[in-house]
DNA sequence: GTCTATAGAAGGATAGAC
DNA sequence: GTCTATCCTTCTATAGAC
């Protein structure tokens, strides 16, 4: 007779948890095993036996984290929607997802930056290629009016994510210079603000681009 | 009879830029005492001579790093020229800074999200208060004819900036799903082909913005 | 000012009992 | 699976000679 379990291992997700909160917030290098360990109410002994080394827990946490974001971006832009549509659903969306995961652009973009390895593995399984392809052929048509190339699309798409994830990843640059937005509310009213802001200018700047 | 003096010190200047260069590599975090020591050609203890902590050095270094970046921003903003000029001069000359300053961006951004405190000092000395309130007031004219309020300066004012500094704090994640622009000269390429892009982006968004 | 040598603390990882 | 105790390396920082 085979014994109940758990679904899953309930202390490795915990420790999951928390080396998630603890690498998002410090960064690979500023992260301490100890601090993992007292988030998750365990101690370091317990932490390696799980994880045995600190760059295998940082893997595991970092690869779930770029996918999550990743596929969150891809399922928006495969919708069945016109190219318009999508901009306004994917700003209104992403920034959401943004606002209440702060710190995940500069964490991402800072860790692949000193790791730019920690792709490999990932990207196989990312559906980049994918959006890349289809984007471009299932809005031919309306990117075509609007004097779009498939050469274009790089330069486009860069711009369209930039106008999201660049506020959060450049947060303590803004406060410095607009003192105002400091308070964390008024933040996220900007954030909603340039929902419509971002929308409105790509909208404009591709129905009157000169072709 | 007072002595010949160097003009500066030497010594000084060699750590300073060695410090420089690993610290924008690796991250305060990442960045060994040991490895700027070498990279000046000197020793730890002479290292500790100099700037007594790691933390007084880094400080030095970031202050003037920061500064170089923000100065450059701003002198191109308050010369006497028409928004739309200003538009263009800004996007080549400050991709052709960053260029030169690939990691220069994420370093910042990175350093600046984990230790907030970093600007308190530097703030009241760059001219950022100047540049906020001058360029509405020169451009007014030209602004309102974009429909482009008082109100509206910061969500256009940080879409400018993110078009040229957004591009390399993502450098990796771009690689990752452009796998062309892995190589730098291709990068290169790219990121001066955004210059037009960016600037007509932008001015065809603003001249048929809606009222 | 510059060096060699080393102190002292911190942090990742393991041994071994329960 | 979980804990206590401890090892060992790495890193910042200092003492002290020249």
């Amino acid at each position: 007779m085979v014994k109940y379990q758990v679904p899953d291992n309930q202390t490795r997700d915990r420790i999951f948890k928390a080396a998630s909160e603890v690498f998002e917030e410090k960064g690979y290098d500023g992260a301490r095993m100890q601090e993992i360990a007292d988030l998750a109410g365990i101690n370091k002994a317990l932490l390696h036996y799980y994880f045995s080394t600190k760059d295998q827990l940082f893997g595991a946490v970092f690869q779930v984290l770029l996918r999550k974001m990743f596929e969150k971006i891809v399922s928006i832009f495969m919708e069945d929607i016109s190219f318009k549509e999508k901009l306004r659903k994917f700003f209104d969306q992403h920034i959401e997802i943004l606002i209440k995961n702060q710190k995940l652009p500069i964490f991402l973009l800072n860790e692949l930056s000193h790791n730019p390895e920690l792709v490999q593995g990932i990207r196989e399984t990312l559906p980049y290629e994918q959006l890349r392809n289809s984007l471009f052929q299932k809005h031919a048509k309306e990117l075509k009016g609007y004097g779009i190339k498939k050469d274009d699309m790089p330069q486009l798409m860069l711009t369209v994510v930039s106008f999201s994830v660049f506020p959060f990843a450049a947060r303590d640059m803004i406060t410095m210079m607009i003192p105002e937005l400091a308070d964390n509310k008024k933040f996220i009213a900007f954030m909603r603000d340039r929902k419509e802001f971002a929308a409105d200018f790509v909208i404009t700047a591709l129905k009157n681009r000169k072709k």
